[in-house]
DNA sequence: GTCATTTACGTTTATCGTAAGTATG
DNA sequence: CATACTTACGATAAACGTAAATGAC
């Protein structure tokens, strides 16, 4: 069974005239009939009858003639559907990036894409490194914008590109004991909490884990987010420690966390990457997006 | 856009693997990826994406797959449809006949029938002659049982065989004029009413109209049946006249209604024919059916 | 090195058009 | 004899299987 024979059928069916159903199907005449009593075989019953010299349905057909006009009709759904969708997908960019990075560099990068693409949309989710990659490897999202992480032994399929460094600093709830120190030694953080991202040895909890490695201890990690929101309401509401990019730090710290300082000679500094599927075949608006990123 | 293919389509989405949907299918593993290559090309987008060294269903595959499964299932319906179809048609006789032939000759034919193919069915329908030989015609029904028509000019592609004859009466109201008399002329007929079958010149409508002819008038035809029950209906509500079988009248004439005597010398016969398209393929029930119409 | 998909290539099958054949009015 | 469906036949394209290649673990 074949879809093209069942639209030949159903024109036969409407004009009840092979020769004048072929001339609108642009084919032959004999092709037609051909193709019709494939179908025929095919079902098990004949379709058309002889009356006179023309054709007329037979009851089978005109049993037929339903089914097979919902089939198509289906079929011509699914397939304007899937072409819509990629329609759509070609204006769309899907960005996965850390929160901080909305702070100032994406709203800047975001204006200058609908200036140059207007009828372009840019889809943006806010999440941490480690479910960045994760977003740009499943093809869930076209770019992501994140921290360190390592594309040479595991992520070999994504190329990341350093677009800038940003200091990144300890919060703590302002009423937390150590609130009120000046500096805080690493080693005086052995037992607190901290809020980390959820699962993942990439990003700022890269850092805090080299941290405390330096003073000898794992951080004892109370909660798990999923971006700096998250990180920030834990620090608040549960008296964790967490880690979150200046920018970011500077423009929530009215919410009721403040600095705590750490005396470490690790710079407190995140590196932004942006990163993509290597040989994943980018569209047009796509390779704008990543121009504009990359662009000074 | 192929059926068989789009069966290969929802297999291979279901295992998400090419070689184990592909050993389900009974065909071999790189006919079923060109067969995917080949949906993608045509609905323009990848329904399948590599994922390590296993496949699974791209976003398109995703939305592509309710329809392709609903419009599989409706073809396969259809298919289903028209075979029960064809199957119940295998077991079941269509039959167009004559009322008066519901007296005598049917009801033991009909029990022979049902004797004999016991998982049969056949279907009745009463109607006049020129209805019954126009379903034969139309194959709404396989067999017709009817008087006289002409089949050597016009309905060329039908045989017939003559199975019996039988004595018609013509009958009026008990209420009617004309009641009483013990005789009547055939001129006298000529301001009377008749109730006749629906533009028919075949059948007992031929012996009135042949009747009047020799006593040089056309009969005046108030109302039109469609079979012998609607023919006594006018007789007795509308005091026409009206022609029906022998068997019929004794059945039916404590209804009130009477038979009406016609000097004439025209034989008041009808005679009742079998007839079906000489070269419908008839099915091994509708054979056996002919078998008991044709026997003694 | 094994498992899984893709590509290459030759064989078989299906589709379609041209042209001749058959049947109807 | 014109109209309309059917059959015959050859060219082109599609489908499929075998075998070799590529890629992932």
């Amino acid at each position: 069974m074949n879809y093209q024979h069942l639209e030949y059928f159903l024109k036969a069916a409407e004009y009840q005239h092979y020769t004048r159903a072929a001339e609108h199907l642009h084919i032959t005449q004999p092709a037609l009939t051909k193709a019709i009593l494939g179908i025929e075989e095919e079902i098990g019953a004949p379709l058309f009858m002889k009356r006179g010299r023309n054709i007329e349905l037979t009851k089978y057909g005109k049993i037929f003639f339903d089914y097979a006009r919902r089939s198509l009709e289906e079929i011509n759904h699914g397939i304007s559907a899937v072409k819509h969708q990629v329609n759509s997908d070609l204006n769309t960019v899907n960005l996965s990036a850390l929160c901080s990075i909305n702070t100032t560099f994406l709203p800047k990068k975001s204006a200058q894409f609908h200036l140059a693409y207007p009828d372009c949309s840019l889809n943006i989710t806010f999440k941490y490194t480690t479910a960045i990659i994760k977003d740009v490897s499943n093809y869930n999202s076209t770019f992501g914008l994140c921290g360190e992480f390592d594309n040479e032994s595991e992520y070999t399929s994504l190329e990341k590109i350093l677009l800038y460094t940003e200091p990144v600093k300890f919060v703590i709830s302002r009423n937390h004991p150590l609130a009120h120190k000046k500096s805080v030694e690493a080693a005086e953080l052995k037992n607190q909490p901290f809020a980390v991202y959820n699962v993942s040895t990439n990003g700022t909890n890269r850092l805090l884990y080299e941290l405390c490695d330096g003073a000898g201890f794992r951080p004892k990690t109370l909660t798990a987010a999923y971006n700096d929101y998250g990180l920030i309401n834990e620090v608040i509401s549960n008296q964790c420690i967490s880690i979150v990019s200046y920018t970011f730090y500077k423009q929530f710290q009215s919410l009721g966390f403040t600095e705590l300082h750490i005396a470490t000679s690790i710079p407190l500094i995140q590196k932004i990457y942006l990163v993509w599927v290597r040989d994943a075949n980018l569209s047009p608006v796509a390779r704008g997006f990543r121009e504009i990123l990359m662009s000074k």
